[in-house]
DNA sequence: CGGGAGCTTGAGGAGGATCAAATCATGTGG
DNA sequence: CCACATGATTTGATCCTCCTCAAGCTCCCG
């Protein structure tokens, strides 16, 4: 919670109707003619792990588009403690409360660095008829994977969920997955630090991980799918 | 999840325009003429606690707003266990997932008895740009109650999850509680049925809570803080 | 080289899971 | 109306997992 100020870089302006995941983001559904309308400027980010997109009650002046790397939404509870509430990678979209809310309702945070597209708040407004379908289908994915979360990350012992956690990440170039720090694997899990570290070592000893660089596993998947599901 | 086949009753057609809670709802900003504009039934039902709106899988070709009592969505695990996702209660929709999904994602019951409007697909899309700022409000909302549920009730201890369930349970005439079965309690707090039962008499002798009637309780609110708090 | 932060490991104890049995509530059929 | 079956709830006893507190360790950076 405590993150240093860093600073994002700063890529330039983004070309969207030129994006290689267009498809997979916001835009779409967007013709030629609709980009042109387009008059504020949308950044084309670059952050490093531990960057802060945005913290919990600032105002919501823009949308962030994941095109690279993961991003986690925090949310603290009354007793000072915090938890991590969803993942996001790439084609996922941070901050959508925006639209319809003043504040942002969740502290957004680089785990892997990232590149994404920030967006003001009124360019969505502004074309909000032709985003309509994608908006929604935007804001039914996020709720797909914060249920994920509910549902596979804080059920049965923390040797399932650390399992069910391997098979739920992102993978990278050649079937590998980078895993986060041990803090953050037991805030999205409901467990302490310590007995995330400890899981983690287990899983590793049984041979259904292989760490070939710090934080980067091979997966057995099979033999993960195995302890996720209770031995 | 073997809930028995148990029939809604009829209340009849909807008449939206005079909804005694049409602010809340879906169609809060519609105007006389848009309802002319509708042309398929919207049906008012009652159904009792057990009774199933929708499974999981089935076709999505309704949505249902909650007018009174209280609605679980559940989701099953890969090793058959199952979870609650979340509550929905008065002025909430079920089944949002309709509009951009062919399929529900979660199977919805009935924990206390509900009224709920049964509106067609249909309707709501072709109502969609009227409603498209409703939609974005409801998926917020509904986002913003199954994230609390990961946060407040899958964090800290099971004394503290129960006390934090009953801060956040509706509350019904005369500042009272109506709590649900011990399984259902335990499936949303992601402890065992026992545990549910053992915590729930607990703090009942704590005096943080009394029992005016089978599973209707009045709330100490400063003791369950406490309790919620961490003592 | 000396911090500092994050990770690992250890020992101990508390809390929740598990298994089992008793109690209570409800509805059914005789 | 009662006897009984069924299912939910409660309670008990035991075991195991995970939390807590504490100490070492590794890696990185000044």
């Amino acid at each position: 919670m405590r993150e240093p100020e860093i600073q994002a870089a700063w890529h330039g302006l983004a070309s969207c109707e030129s994006c290689a995941i267009r498809d997979l983001v916001l835009f779409a559904g967007l013709e030629s003619a609709d980009f042109n309308g387009i008059h504020l400027p949308i950044q084309d980010l670059w952050l490093p792990p531990g960057a802060t997109l945005y913290q919990h009650g600032d105002k919501a002046d823009y949308l962030y588009t994941v095109r690279e790397g993961l991003i986690k939404l925090e949310q603290t509870l009354s007793d000072g403690s915090w938890r991590i509430v969803n993942l996001l990678s790439q084609g996922h979209v941070s901050g959508l409360e925006a639209v319809t809310s003043e504040c942002y309702g969740h502290t957004a945070v680089v785990l892997q660095s990232a590149t994404v597209c920030k967006i003001p708040k009124e360019v969505v407004v502004r074309l909000a008829p032709k985003l309509h379908g994608q908006l929604m289908k935007k804001w039914h994915e996020s709720m797909v994977k914060t249920q994920e979360c509910l549902r596979e990350l804080t059920s049965g012992s923390a040797r399932q969920r650390v399992s069910r956690l391997f098979l739920a990440l992102p993978v990278s170039l050649g079937a590998r997955c980078h895993l986060f720090g041990r803090e953050d694997v037991g805030a999205l899990l409901g467990v302490t630090t310590e007995t995330a570290s400890r899981t983690v070592a287990e899983i590793k000893r049984s041979g259904a991980i292989h760490e070939v660089a710090p934080n980067v596993f091979e997966l057995n998947r099979d033999e993960l799918e195995r302890i996720a599901s209770g031995k």
